[in-house]
DNA sequence: GCAACTACTGTGCACGTTCACAGCGCGGTT
DNA sequence: AACCGCGCTGTGAACGTGCACAGTAGTTGC
């Protein structure tokens, strides 16, 4: 089996081999596999059909050598590991993303980088030029990555605002703030009135606009006793309803900053006696699996994570192309379901 | 922003210039960085610290083409898109790897071939020599990939006994059929005497191994109508509990082959009024991080996921060094929780 | 009828690295 | 004294591709 492999290795055929076959020059070759302009219809077709009897695929590394483009994308992910099998958002965007960037050939590297020696180590990689840009999972700020990044010049797309990046990092995020907006109002219009809020860390995007957004409604009537902390983890979420259940026993609502937190108050909430919605409205935040797997189902703002992908890979393209980085901020929609 | 980046781009520094700052030729530079032999203690040092002033890395697609190796490997997933984050097992699958990866120093491609367009793409891409070997994670017999890429004799581990390939392609995978007797003769052990299953699909390992094993332990007592067949999703876990409330309703214990399944099993029972595990004791399979968010928390089957990973991670190395493929079959073990 | 232009084609060079080879000085054996 | 082996070093080739350039033939314009 060894032996077949360094055979058919060697075996594989060049630009050579398929110049050969057509009877035209390596050149020609080239061109008409690099969009084809300014060679005859009969070298075209000639050329096309060497690469059929042949098999011929051009090699990449030479191709990267010679265009200094490794024509590959990494996808990097600074959470600790563990979230991206906890969490189902991490997977929707690598899946979203590498879909999306397959429709144009482009491989998607995944690289994590939640210790100080991974971080050393993506660092190094990216700067070695494997990839031509990065795109960012990374909601805490503080971060030396992203510095990092800047300064080896690659082009970088964030998803989520990159706090104190905004300027100079391209990202595309969902409007958390309205979002929040939407389900406090929500919880308003079913007649609560004590309603609490579950937030993401303090250093993350979604943690300080989904609370902005929960100010922006209830104004001075947001006691700080209706305010706890989670850090986007199932038993974060358990521990901050606890909490809550605690210091304000008669709240009649809880916006939680993300899905799978709430499913942790959802436990909590049902382990305490209390029945959903009919003693408290429960809402999240995200609309990922897990919020039709719950019960009561939840109700939950749904991030669109399709654009954004979408919009992260656009953007990443475009200023792999030349072009300036650019923000990308994208509506968020309610999703009423059992919980409230 | 673009000219900063093409002028990084230009003066990263190559070999030569670190030979130069180290006051020696190339040819040094390449020997003290790939294993240092034959290299005097003071021309080691020299290179050294003309890397550190310098900041060389050195470029990929150099060496690749030098070297005739990608120096990456390509995780290929053949599941529809959706399980990626369905299901925790191919998360904790492509971390695992990933992470096993990078410890060498080895990035890692991640690719799906659910459909017939994205298969062509991977395999067309795989052919081209981008990478050295490919992680493929396909439970499906029948898979056109898998022939594919023997022919193009690239080195394949398969996750799970690859079923009709097993003598020709390497694999790691848990002790299937044991594991399902640990389950089944821990229900026995409870007390339970009607014991019904949930298996995988027939044309997967699992389907089949876990199914044997539970025939193993109940000889002729097992009726065909304890037996449902899943898709290792949670819906098809829901369907086929309720097949078996309405053929058997009088089952007092299920056996799921997966704890994805086990978790649309138990909304199920739940809805019918049945108690767990007092009327019905539920057993999953693999341990995932769903196992302990269920109510009540699943005793399950530990798949040693860990030791998968690193065992396709070595055995692709050794296949990609010459060896010829092996396979390794890991043990498993129960864990009981409060579900039975 | 000659120059200028267009459409196409072939060739040398460069990309940055590794590897094989030859060369060098040095100490020890014949 | 000549030889050999050994540890270390420099140099030329190759890897396979894209691109700039030069060149050719055929068409157009004055």
């Amino acid at each position: 089996m060894s032996v077949e492999r360094s055979k058919a290795a060697r075996n594989r055929p060049t630009i050579h081999d398929v110049a050969a076959a057509a009877g035209v020059s390596r050149g020609t070759v080239s061109r008409a596999l690099n969009g084809g302009r300014n060679v005859s219809p009969a070298a075209l077709e000639a050329v096309l059909k060497a690469v059929r009897t042949t098999g011929y695929v051009a090699n990449p590394a030479a191709r990267s050598l010679v265009t200094q483009r490794a024509h590959s994308v990494a996808f990097v992910l600074t959470e600790p590991q563990q979230r991206l099998f906890e969490d189902p958002n991490f997977s929707i965007l690598l899946q979203g993303c590498t879909q999306e960037l397959a429709e144009v050939d482009v491989p998607v590297l995944l690289m994590t980088a939640s210790t100080e020696v991974e971080r050393k180590r993506t660092s190094r990689f990216i700067a070695a030029g494997h990839v031509d840009g990065v795109l960012l999972v990374s909601s805490h700020t503080g971060n030396p990555l992203l510095d990092e990044l800047r300064d080896s010049g690659i082009p970088v797309v964030a998803c989520g605002k990159p706090l104190g990046h905004e300027r100079q990092v391209a990202y595309a995020a969902a409007d958390d703030r309205s979002g929040a907006r939407l389900m406090v109002e929500h919880l308003l219009s079913r007649g609560r009135r004590r309603i609490a809020t579950i937030t993401g860390p303090p250093d993350t995007p979604g943690g300080v606009e989904r609370l902005a957004g929960y100010r922006d409604v209830l104004g001075e009537s947001a006691s700080p006793d209706l305010i706890a902390h989670g850090d986007y983890s199932r038993a974060g979420g358990e521990a901050a309803m606890a909490a809550l259940l605690e210091r304000a026993p008669d709240l009649d609502a809880v916006f939680v900053a993300s899905d799978l937190m709430a499913a942790g108050a959802l436990n909590v909430l049902h382990d305490s006696g209390r029945r959903v919605p009919q003693d408290v409205a429960v809402g999240g935040f995200d609309d990922s699996s897990i919020a039709t797997s719950t019960r009561p189902a939840l109700t939950t703002v749904r991030q669109p994570f399709q654009r954004i992908t979408r919009e992260m890979v656009r953007l990443l393209l475009e200023q792999i192309r030349g072009e300036p980085p650019a923000a990308s901020i994208l509506p968020t929609e309610l999703v009423v379901r059992a919980s409230t």
